[in-house]
DNA sequence: GGCGCGCGCGCC
DNA sequence: GGCGCGCGCGCC
């Protein structure tokens, strides 16, 4: 429990806003959480100041008043994410409790569908994946209650977990500043995107290549491997097998359909049109994107002096999430977020369209660049 | 029975 | 990895 308000506070609390909000947050905090402004500023990133919030409130009350403050601050958006995370929490350990009651009541407690159907096949696969050659202690007979699948899902996971790596972006800095890369990685029955915070892990996420990780942590919908992690390659008899409609699956952008029904939080990686840009401000830019199947607006927070996009280019976007603008869903990007733009071919043909356009209608052609232009 | 959606597969 | 086709399922 206490570990998941640390877990929450950090990763959708602090996470959540932007550096120049953190610093506002921050002056608020002495206040708050009756903290010295020296202890304060003795914090040199988020996971320092989560566990500073921590000592001084406890992990529960940390939650509550950095919501409060969130409020306070008008993070609207933070604040109920952070709400809802605690809520989860909460209702789970509630969940928990009561299962572990009925359990012992009702031993046969068939494995009800859970919810959504990545969750459903995470618990299949956590399944597989205890399977006794990779830790013995586990009981394969007992067919695992909802409830122990969830308190695998969620945490630090101590046991080895072997998946086969699809994709590994290079190591970039990041926000915080740490060099840090991205991995999709699958088992037989699911994929998953996992965030490396210690990018000397880089040798070892070789694409093709079956590995085992240890002492990572499960979020709510990805793996975070960190410097305390171990990652080894795999027995060379144990072979993880992914199906191809699932490779498939784990490199294709989804569609902006599809990323509408999706909650709060949902990592997103794929590339996506730019169909227009926003709102262009010295440290966010909105864009608009497009695809077949609808329109979203993608938040890219930072400075973007140096990024230049303009319609019609694409967004490579790794790690993004979902999150939401009022009553509209967008993705926006994190601290660990990558961002990068694909210019659109200039192709021949345009070229020579124009070429055309210029001897036959010279008036035609100059009114429209200077549209374009515009 | 028709239609639409989602998924898988194969080609580029 | 995108795109387009085709199949199958479910709803009306």
């Amino acid at each position: 429990m206490e570990y998941e308000y640390r877990e929450i506070l950090l990763l959708t609390g602090l996470e959540e806003i932007t550096k120049k909000e953190l610093q506002r947050f921050k002056y608020f905090v002495m206040d708050e959480f009756k903290i010295s402004r020296s202890q304060l500023e003795e914090t040199t990133n988020r996971t320092e100041l989560a566990d500073l919030l921590i000592q001084s409130a406890g992990p529960a009350l940390a939650v509550t008043k950095t919501i409060h403050l969130f409020q306070k601050l008008n993070y609207m958006h933070a604040a109920k994410c952070l709400q809802e995370q605690k809520k989860k929490v909460e209702s789970q350990s509630m969940t928990n409790r009561k299962k572990k009651e009925t359990q012992q009541v009702e031993k046969r407690s068939q494995a009800e569908s859970c919810s959504g159907a990545s969750a459903t096949s995470r618990g299949e696969s956590s399944k597989k994946n205890s399977a006794p050659e990779v830790h013995p202690q586990a009981k394969p007979q007992k067919q695992q209650t909802v409830a122990e699948q969830e308190a695998i899902r969620e945490g630090l996971q101590k046991d080895p977990l072997a998946v086969l790596v699809l994709k590994t972006t290079n190591p970039f800095k990041c926000e915080t500043e740490e060099d840090i890369f991205h991995v999709t990685v699958a088992t037989a029955t699911a994929f998953f995107f996992v965030k490396v915070l210690y990018a000397p892990f880089k040798d070892k996420f070789t694409p093709r290549r079956t590995i085992k990780i240890s002492n990572y942590l499960w979020h709510f919908n990805f793996l975070e491997v960190t410097s305390s992690s171990i990652v080894v390659d795999a027995d060379t008899d144990l072979k993880v097998c992914v199906p191809n409609n699932l490779r498939q699956k784990a490199g294709r952008t989804p569609t902006i359909k599809m990323l509408k029904t999706q909650p709060c939080g949902t990592i997103v990686n794929g590339i996506f049109k730019v169909q227009k840009i926003t709102e262009k401000q010295k440290d966010r830019v909105l864009y608009g994107v497009e695809d077949k199947t609808g329109e979203m607006d993608v938040l890219v927070l930072g400075n973007q002096d140096k990024i230049k996009c303009e319609t019609g280019d694409k967004l490579r976007l790794v790690f993004f999430e979902v999150s939401e603008d009022g009553e509209k869903t967008q993705l926006k990007s994190g601290p660990y977020s990558f961002f990068k733009v694909i210019k659109s071919p200039k192709p021949k043909t345009e070229q020579k369209e124009k070429f055309t356009l210029k001897s036959t209608h010279l008036n035609n052609t100059s009114l429209k660049d200077s549209n374009t232009a515009s």
